[in-house]
DNA sequence: TTTTAATCGAGACGGTACGTCATGTCTTTGT
DNA sequence: ACAAAGACATGACGTACCGTCTCGATTAAAA
């Protein structure tokens, strides 16, 4: 899914509009392999040449165009959290990246290669500054040890995807923050007041 | 996706089977309405007269086939957490439905009306016990009850369906029981020792 | 094709009308079975119980609509041929059965009982009492006896049909005209001047 | 219907044979989209990109079949009539040409493509010959120059066809010939002993 | 008058063919 | 040489009718 061999950039670039604008308009259903081609102005071949699937092509357009970078991820445990959870609200909710991600999410159910895809170049880039920043966290002292970061981290991470995909229920930064609590509640060392304690 | 009219009970069963055997064999994505209508020598009319979609077939025989009857749900809230938990785990990854589930899931994405049946037949059946009990604990003040019953579900229920469908993470009785104390902890009301806390 | 057992007069009136309906308006291929039976507020069943087949139906709905009586028959043979011939235009081309009797006589060339139908039931009773007319000429010597009739009536019952059916060319009561004196011609006894001189 | 584009040839050929076998075999209603296909060994939308109706592939195949070139067509009038008619007899009713024609112009009853087709590549280019000797012998005096070359034409060409497509009475050499003399006799010249007398 | 059996409407059923769509591969053509 | 254009085999889609088959309801003759 990147760049090599003898690619030509001007087709990169028009392939990768040409499956973002129909995805847009008309959901992943209707982009076709066919109609990328058309609309970039590009043989057929040209696609199957340089991508294994149709999902392969629309994640890079969907890549190409959302990752702007990953969320901020700067200070303690509970600054990222909070920056997560707020990034999260505002890509997927507010934004129109979370119709495009559900899509992709759920042709990755049945795509093996998309799901690896997904994982490795959409997920772990943002959980792992995170993962870091809990790490160091726990190191501190401030939150529980004793608790296997990636299954701490599910706690705040899972409940905004599973409104996203499954629940279908509100999901706003006020869920969002009390997300971050309960977390953050849970993760709290025993006797203390809790790592958020002095923000609130 | 109820009976009605003069339809055909021996083609009805007929047509259930013949979805669910090939979903088992070559996944969601093998499914066919011709094969469907081929498997269960049923014309294919028959199909599209008694359902709006592929989708709606599949879940109707995922539902005839899995739909046991909901998790176990009785006793006080641990209880009803530890049973949901473990009985997601049973079936969802010990037994085949895990895969079927995240297929239809995923096209549900996609799919409204499916999403709407899912929630409506599948997901919600299995929460509404749990959150009844977790009501019950908020009134008699073992747990906090300043907390939004469905998001405190999440805590539990999210990262089980997150771990299946997102971040393809080992998902265990082990992870389950983690998470159900890390939720209990989360609830614990502010100086108590939490709901949990008899059972370590 | 007639009425027999508890056959419904109501039921037939109204399939007849339906059947001949949707023919004005969308041509032969238009009218369906199902079609007929949902018009006339009738069982499908009941029309394959009384009719083998669509063509039969709309047989019989054209005759009962068009069949107001074969065309006038009167007089000698150089009269009755005028006068079929103008029949034929006037019901053909200035009304609205040429088109129907040209889709029936298609559908016969693949339904034999169809074409056996409309032998018996439209052409033959109109050419009967032209070839008799034509007998007796031929008996009273003003037409050649050493033709046979069928081949003599030919000479213009065949051009106007073959134009309506084959050809496309025009068709008008002018065609007609020559047509008749060109047969008249024909059939001239030797070194008489024809049984059609004294009408010129 | 004709070649163009990069149309396959292989295909094309595998195409018109697949399409008239069957059509030998069970006649036109035999013959399906699907059919010529899977015998053609050719996917389905080939066929819908070449020709825009069955009608038109099997009139193509027989054409293709049956097209071995029109009828003899030289010398005088008299010859020319005689040689149409036998050629009529001996490809429509002594070959197999007859039945494909029949149901042929039967489908072009309600379908004009079809049926202009049939005019332009099937009865005119046979039409067309007859007619420049009728003219020829117009001019030269030998039949008479009042009549209208297509409706003198018809007095053989229409008595052919009806038989075949509407009387189903019989339609045999001994008919031909007699249609011609009679055809003959009406075009003499009044007071000449007619253009054919030469020849009996 | 009541029973009873044929006939009706309605429409589900197993099928066949339709014409469209998208797939992924292969071939031609122009640059 | 490469890439656009697009033809190709494949196969699923959803629709339209077909002709057969149950259903109850109606209805008209027989008891």
């Amino acid at each position: 899914m990147s760049q090599v061999g003898r690619r030509s950039k001007k087709s990169w670039r028009a392939i990768l509009d040409a499956a973002y604008g129909p995805l847009e308009e008309g959901g992943y259903q209707s982009v076709t392999m066919g109609g990328i081609a058309a609309r970039a102005g590009v043989g057929r071949q040209t696609l199957y040449r340089w991508w294994p699937s149709r999902a392969a092509v629309v994640f890079e357009a969907f890549l190409d165009k959302v990752n702007a970078g990953p969320f901020p991820a700067g200070g303690d445990f509970t600054a990222s959290l909070r920056a997560y959870a707020h990034g999260f609200i505002d890509l997927y909710v507010k934004g129109a990246g979370g119709a495009r991600l559900r899509e992709l999410i759920g042709a990755a159910q049945t795509d093996p290669d998309l799901a690896r895809a997904l994982t490795e170049q959409w997920f772990e880039p943002r959980r792992a500054p995170v993962r870091e920043a809990l790490r160091e966290a726990q190191r501190a002292g401030v939150v529980r040890a004793d608790v296997d970061p990636d299954t701490a981290l599910d706690l705040v991470f899972a409940p905004l995807h599973y409104r996203l995909l499954v629940s279908g229920q509100p999901l706003d930064a006020a869920y969002a923050d009390t997300v971050v609590d309960l977390c953050l509640q849970a993760l709290r060392v025993p006797g203390d007041r809790g790592p958020g304690a002095a923000h609130r």
